[in-house]
DNA sequence: CATTCAATATTGATACATCAATGAACGAAG
DNA sequence: CTTCGTTCATTGATGTATCAATATTGAATG
């Protein structure tokens, strides 16, 4: 009853939505062998495309706290997939990189995470996803 | 430059834009002199529209896990607005109704949820965000 | 009636979010 | 060079999410 009136309410619809599809994520890539959650999978594609970030800029890039970065990272360098070298200019900032083992993560997982991504959005135009990215991101403009 | 590349990742958006609006109603209802967070307003309100329900109701409705609705309604009873009264037929099950003080809060915040809603959305065209919650749900639907 | 299975709520472990406070190191300005 | 303000990374406190395990109770069935 009430559930309709809910999921009419778009702040509402995008929380679920982002819930079940980590969810989801997290479980395709444990199918697929990869014990990995898809908030650190970002953070480590980021530091794949570009090494060398300090982790303030890579915070600014995937829009997250410092905080969260030193955390997550702490959990990929458990799993040996991501070093920290100290910078040798300013011995505040380290540099990150990722270990071979890293490297070689990501291009596996790659493909699992693509066609995750289609298996979400499946069955809709295209063009209506481009109306719903601007919506979302004029409303992450409206309130950020 | 990458931070255009994410986005224009649906999954990217919603995340940030999820993270965005919840900061921006703490920071407002707190301005407003409201202690809570969304998600515990969100439990709150329905409550208030649908008393003597139990857990396991709430939480389909809200879509949230029952473990959640336990922790959050913990808060919610700690500030004195929930009450859990222990259902006569089955003593597995809590009915939970609000406080006088739970009743009179929702009718004051409703106000302010509303105007927070309406400044998230400034300048949005209904039709967009009706597209924009058409994907979401799809989205929603494939994976869960 | 007793055994067994299912439902309700809670709790523990872990992951991620925020804000606030910290320590260390840099940079500029006296 | 010393002081002062800033930046970088980390840590602590708190809120929410997940999954798994638990205790309690109800219901069904032999």
């Amino acid at each position: 009853m009430n559930e309709e009136k809910l999921d009419s309410i778009i702040y509402f619809l995008m929380d679920k939505t982002v819930r079940i599809s980590k969810k989801y994520s997290l479980k395709r890539l444990k199918e697929e062998g990869f014990d990995i959650t898809i908030d650190q999978w970002v953070i480590l594609l980021r530091i794949h495309e570009e090494e060398q970030q300090t982790q303030v800029e890579l915070a600014k890039a995937v829009f997250k706290d410092t905080a969260s970065i030193t955390r997550i990272l702490d959990l990929l360098h458990d799993k040996k997939l991501v070093r920290r070298i100290p910078n040798e200019n300013d011995r505040r900032k380290s540099s990150l990189t990722l270990t071979s083992k890293g490297n070689s993560y990501v291009n596996h997982a790659k493909k699992v995470v693509f066609s995750i991504r289609e298996e979400g959005i499946k069955g809709i135009d295209p063009k209506d996803i481009e109306t719903a990215n601007r919506v979302l991101r004029k409303m992450a403009e409206n309130m950020g």
